[in-house]
DNA sequence: AAATTAGTTAGCCGAAGGGCTAATAATTAT
DNA sequence: ATAATTATTAGCCCTTCGGCTAACTAATTT
């Protein structure tokens, strides 16, 4: 019956907890044993590992044993889904924002030239088109 | 003694939850009451509420109450931060690659030519520069 | 003034989360 | 063959989460 979350739901509950973003972090700069990665943080190995489980099972993390080591390493694609849900929010914002800005634009010509100019920074940021 | 969450925490696990995801959503349309946002949600108004309040709490909402109704907006800044962490660590997997591809590239001028050419699909996305 | 609407507070409940220890495998080193 | 290393399983514990109902406050309507 496991209510089944979804995939989005799987990945930003990973990322809420701090050593879990940590170990992601990790793993964009290179592959690492479960050792290695657990090294750094003062928790018992079964805890660490209960954050691997969940970094795997949310598809950002993949590993392979080999021997007694096991190898883990970021699944790229998982974290671009959660990068792509931010920009699908930010182009609806944006969509908005437009709107908005044409309805003052509509207002301001009605009124012909009464409205203050407020500052009107809208979000100039890197990827906006 | 409340131990402190740190922002990224608290924006993280706040969207990890479907509702809470839909909320905002829904308020890069614009902003709404918490009726109106309550509506689409079978669920009763104080559980709904607490949705509210934890969005609040991460700073990705912020609200108003002006007579007995309660106007919710979203904070984009939020959000912002939220998706830089994801770009940041675009930043570091990618210049992994390079160097990566680079490595790649020096063992095949030493062997010369003797490894075969995989795929190599070095994340052509749209923000890459 | 009475009734409705819109939120809010308090508190209960079961499930999930994040930590621990102890015990067990399974590989590799001596 | 023994010992050491590396990971894994099982299970306990307490806190947080996400839902609920019941009761209450405050603003509008009628």
């Amino acid at each position: 019956m496991a209510n089944q979350l979804s995939r989005l739901d799987q990945i930003f509950s990973a990322l809420a907890d701090p050593t879990r973003r940590a170990i992601v972090m990790r793993l964009c700069a290179g592959e690492a044993s479960v050792g290695e990665l657990a090294d750094p943080f003062e928790m018992a190995l079964p805890s660490f590992m209960k954050h691997i489980h969940v970094l795997e099972t949310s598809g950002l993390v993949q590993s392979e044993k080999s021997g007694r080591v096991r190898t883990c390493r970021l699944s790229p694609d998982a974290l671009v889904g959660a990068e792509d849900w931010f920009q699908q929010q930010r182009a609806t914002w944006e969509a908005r924002l437009d709107r908005f800005e044409a309805y003052v634009m509509k207002l301001k010509k009605e009124k012909e030239g009464a409205t203050a100019k407020r500052p009107s920074r809208t979000s100039k940021r890197k990827g906006a088109k």
